[in-house]
DNA sequence: ATGTGC
């Protein structure tokens, strides 16, 4: 593109001019589309008040107001339009020992979709107003407090097993939240949304370890060519989405610059306190999501496979988040929105990872490999992130051809990309059982409207920011 | 991403 900068071979500059006070850089090679609008969107982050550092991962593409795919680092404030609506949206695998061969995975995925509901606005776990503040303020620690829903989720939970899963989980699955900070508009749309997918990009995957491409490193994450894996991709869902629209109004107030959606919260002052504490209680929310959901998963394998059957957590990460952070000696705020941390053995010290460094999971888009990596020292240089899926290269409309492809405009429509067509979609998606909530919308999420999640692992891999530990395949995928 | 948009 016209006006980036080539470093090396993996490596793009955004030059710096007025007025921007940081230049930031893009991690791409010659086959990552990197659309100009997310380059726009790169340089007016780069002039926000406060920023220090600003780079994209080779999944960018335009978001709301900062592009996905980006890291924001800043000290003294906050920038929610950086860390996005879906707030703790994450990555989370499980193990089974069992070979995907030796499983019937249609009947599997056939019944867990019974037990989850999918798609936008759905409800399941309802908590009371005490028990979801006790998971806002606490994510999976919560849990336990929380009692009283009525709900095999709920029931089915086993203490012992998620006081393990908490140490595969980013920070515990426990952050400092405040429930006292989340509108009561937003309660309101949590209230009873536990242990439910969403839709979009969201998914629950069957899928084969396709590839060991380090094996110390795969045995170590307890993962093993041939094996059957359960990766899910959601997050804090209404509540988070509130969360979001409630803080980027507020910070919107006191935007300087073009876009006023990016207006940054001091942290000096009590509101930019308040996201924080807001934004770690959706992030505790979405990390609860998860873990319901697991135990749904766990219980439709249990009944197929045997009561005893045991599924480990390999990891949960989230991929939207702001944290506070220490980087080349200072305290800043590291803004990840569709960016995944990627933390070395070093930085691992005193937990079960140490010896290896943090399982990072990188989905593909859905009919598509994903990535299991690990973090290396080299990935300092990006603040230890990397990028958090394919990233999208045709919107949602463009993919389906207008909303769920209903609508199919002229005149102003022409000149774009033709949609997706259903053959084309077919033919993408041969070979892996789609089980959708709704057919139209699905196409949205088709591979083609994806950059190649094979390109974009490569970029990260080549950069030094991370190791490729497997390669998974899909074989039966849950969408909303 | 989202009880989905002018």
């Amino acid at each position: 593109m016209e006006g980036l900068e080539r470093i090396d071979p993996w490596r793009l500059r955004v030059p710096r001019r007025d007025p921007m006070r940081v230049e930031p850089w893009i991690y791409a090679d010659e086959r990552i589309r990197v659309e100009e609008d997310s380059v726009r969107q790169l340089q007016d982050a780069a002039a926000v008040e406060g920023v220090w550092r600003v780079l994209a991962t080779p999944d960018i593409h335009v978001g709301y107001g900062v592009p996905v795919g980006s890291v924001v680092a800043t000290s003294g404030c906050v920038l929610p339009s950086a860390v996005g609506y879906d707030i703790n949206c994450g990555m989370r695998l499980l193990a089974t020992p069992l070979a995907r061969r030796e499983v019937d995975v249609e009947r599997l995925a056939r019944d867990l979709r019974r037990e989850v509901p999918l798609g936008e606005g759905k409800a399941n776990v309802r908590v009371s107003p005490g028990g979801l503040e006790a998971i806002l303020d606490r994510g999976v620690a919560g849990l336990s407090e929380a009692a009283g829903a009525d709900h095999a989720a709920w029931r089915e939970r086993d203490p012992r097993e998620e006081a393990a899963d908490r140490e595969c989980m980013e920070d515990g699955g426990s952050m400092a939240g405040d429930h006292r900070q989340v509108s009561p508009r937003g309660r309101e749309r949590g209230a009873a949304q536990l242990a439910t997918l969403g839709g979009g990009n969201h998914f629950i995957e069957f899928q084969e370890v396709e590839a060991v491409l380090d094996t110390a490193v795969a045995g170590r994450f307890g993962l093993a060519a041939g094996q059957l894996l359960v990766m899910m991709h959601t997050g804090s869902r209404g509540l988070g989405h509130q969360v979001g629209t409630d803080y980027m109004g507020l910070a919107s107030g006191g935007a300087r610059g073009a876009d006023r959606r990016l207006g940054v919260l001091s942290l000096d002052c009590p509101e930019g306190r308040s996201y924080v504490g807001a934004m770690n209680a959706a992030a505790n929310f979405a990390f609860a999501n998860r873990q319901l959901l697991t135990v749904l998963v766990r219980a439709v394998l249990r009944r197929h496979l045997g009561r005893d059957l045991p599924v480990p957590l390999v990891y949960d990460v989230p991929h939207n988040m702001a944290k506070r952070e220490r980087h080349e000696g200072r305290e800043v705020w590291v803004h990840r929105k569709g960016a995944t941390r990627a933390w070395p053995a070093r930085l691992m010290a005193g937990t079960r990872f140490a010896d290896c460094g943090q399982p990072v999971l990188i989905p593909g888009s859905m009919g598509t490999a994903s990535y299991i990596l690990v973090g290396t020292e080299a990935s300092a240089e990006s603040l230890h992130s990397v990028n958090h899926g394919a990233g999208r290269v045709m919107s949602r409309s463009q993919a389906a051809g207008g909303r769920h492809g209903r609508r199919r405009r002229r005149g102003a429509g022409e000149g774009r990309p033709a949609a997706i067509s259903d053959e084309a979609f077919r033919e993408a998606m041969r070979g892996v059982l789609l089980l959708a909530g709704d057919r139209a919308a699905v196409k949205e999420e088709a591979p083609q409207a994806y950059k190649d999640i094979d390109a974009v692992v490569h970029v990260v891999c080549e950069a030094g920011l991370a190791r490729a530990v497997a390669r998974l395949r899909p074989v039966a995928v849950l969408k909303g």
